[in-house]
DNA sequence: TTGATAATTAGCCATATGGCTAAATAATGT
DNA sequence: ACATTATTTAGCCATATGGCTAATTATCAA
């Protein structure tokens, strides 16, 4: 892994579109060629290339061609970056809350003893 | 929340760049001003602000002026919409390849057998 | 060999993104 | 009132993104 950042930002970059996230949630169910994958977008096929394209260069799928046909599938492993990032922020941000709440909480138990 | 494809777009969108990643990290520590989180970044503050838009508008942050200085805070719960489909889309992915290795060790057995 | 099929390349276009400087606002401190 | 501070707006620029059509390439099938 070259550069954590880089990769972060291509997965994220790459996830940022809905027409690539239900590309992957169908791959998720199984590889496909390019033009079954394409079928159901309504959109032409080199504009869906250029998202193939995004979500290979991210890593978020693998390719192979044999013969005239691609076949795409899904790269499990790349999906570990994010969740990492995401579930580190989540633990940090949800402590902070916690520390806001124990806070609140400290204050307001302060001002009943100071009521009367 | 009106739309929640949308809603993904524009966190994922928001979280593919580093200089918003690091504002994340800084703000999940403590709440900040506009010039305070500024500071590390060697960048025009106009630039910066431009990034804080896009967190702002992906809902990532949470903001209010008083007096002339604005105040950014991180909103927690604008992470969930990620984390249920990153961890939605892990489910099925790794499922997949459950199935993917029963499938090799199945057919490994049987070459076994097949063998001699 | 000829035609159809699967994918790819080239090139065009509009809009978005991410950076900048310079100037404008809006509060605060003296 | 005046200067300082904290943003904010306006406007410029280069590159990236996401869409298209038309034309090419490569393979397969009859």
């Amino acid at each position: 892994m070259a550069n954590y950042q880089a990769t972060l930002d291509h997965v994220f970059h790459a996830l940022a579109d809905n027409t690539r996230r239900q590309v992957l949630e169908r791959l998720a169910r199984a590889p496909m060629t390019v033009s079954e994958l394409a079928r159901p977008f309504d959109m032409a096929l080199p504009s869906f290339l250029q998202h193939l394209k995004v979500l290979e260069e991210s890593g978020l799928i693998v390719t192979r061609k044999e013969g005239r046909v691609r076949t795409c599938e899904i790269n499990a492993s790349s999906l570990t970056p994010v969740e990492d990032w995401v579930s580190g922020q989540r633990e940090v941000w949800s402590s902070r809350l916690d520390r806001l709440d124990a806070l609140l909480m400290a204050r307001a138990s302060a001002e009943d003893s100071e009521e009367i």
